[in-house]
DNA sequence: TATTGTTATACTCTATAACTATA
DNA sequence: TATAGTTATAGAGTATAACAATA
């Protein structure tokens, strides 16, 4: 059992990376350009309008992974614009309720287009449906498998300490 | 023609920025923790130390993307930490010659085993070889693409300003 | 006691524009 | 005049830890 991958595996790897990177920047710039957001905040925003129904702060850190006072600043960053609105669950009080605005609505889906404008060329345009399928298939594997085991090094909440 | 992409295409993009997502931060946290580096300036090092001789601050750039005080700043922090060394060009006396210390060859050794530690759980444990080669195989076409065509909104130096 | 979320704070990183120096 | 790189500055985003309130 060696500790080193095959070469062509790392190599696959590192072009993921790269490949996404460039991907990210592009649609970074056209999401801050023609809707004044983040990535972050459109991940944030898409998801919501996706589910069609409140979040809780926690429920939306699930899916951006990030750390709770991160998710705390970007929701005032969102409510600050209009695009969410905050309310304490009825339910447990503990918890902040979002839900997205009619303008936040509005946001994705104005800014929908010129976000496959530039995936388009950059990730379809060079890809035949089948790669696409495929790409899909794979990644979406890769992606439920992540999910399934929490990583080890980034605990959601911190864990309790154990027993001094 | 629709501008609309078929909601499967759209999927396997989405999935792929999540995915990508996930496996960054937990490298991040994996070079942070045990090389005290970031993964911009993992991807420099690795450059460096896979050309194997010297590069200039606009070609290292062009491996990375980002603005060139970005990498300048991201120099800085890696020559004062004994990583990299900056000299002039003896070429071009505009240059500066970027090589990587025996320090940073050695960061680089060191944390690259926790690195594939951290990925391969995360991206190859899931995949079988064939989907790896696909996926290698399908990223270095979208990353070919990419680079072939710079992409119009992300000029790495400003235009000229048209005569005014 | 554990959990949800917020806040204060410090830090990293990035981009813009102005600047120097060389080609 | 254009290019390589640096610098000053300002802004966005993140994490940590301490905190308040509820379960």
């Amino acid at each position: 059992m060696n500790d080193a991958l095959e070469p062509r595996q790392l190599e696959a790897y590192f072009v993921l990376m790269e490949a996404v990177s460039l991907l990210q920047h592009s649609v970074e710039q056209q999401l801050r350009t023609e809707g004044g957001i983040s990535y972050v905040q459109f991940q944030l925003l898409a998801r919501l309008a996706a589910v069609d129904e409140p979040l809780t702060m926690t429920q939306l850190a699930d899916g951006v992974v990030y750390s709770r006072s991160a998710v705390t600043y970007q929701a005032a960053q969102l409510e600050e614009a209009g695009l969410i609105t905050r309310a304490s669950s009825p339910d447990d009080e503990r918890a902040t309720l979002v839900t997205i605005t009619a303008a936040g609505r509005a946001l994705v889906d104005r800014v929908l287009p010129g976000h496959v404008q530039v995936i388009r060329p950059m990730l379809f345009d060079p890809l035949t449906d089948e790669d696409l399928d495929q790409l899909g298939h794979i990644m979406t594997r890769v992606r439920d498998h992540m999910r399934a085991q929490p990583p080890r090094s980034a605990s959601r909440r911190r864990p309790t300490k154990p027993s001094p």
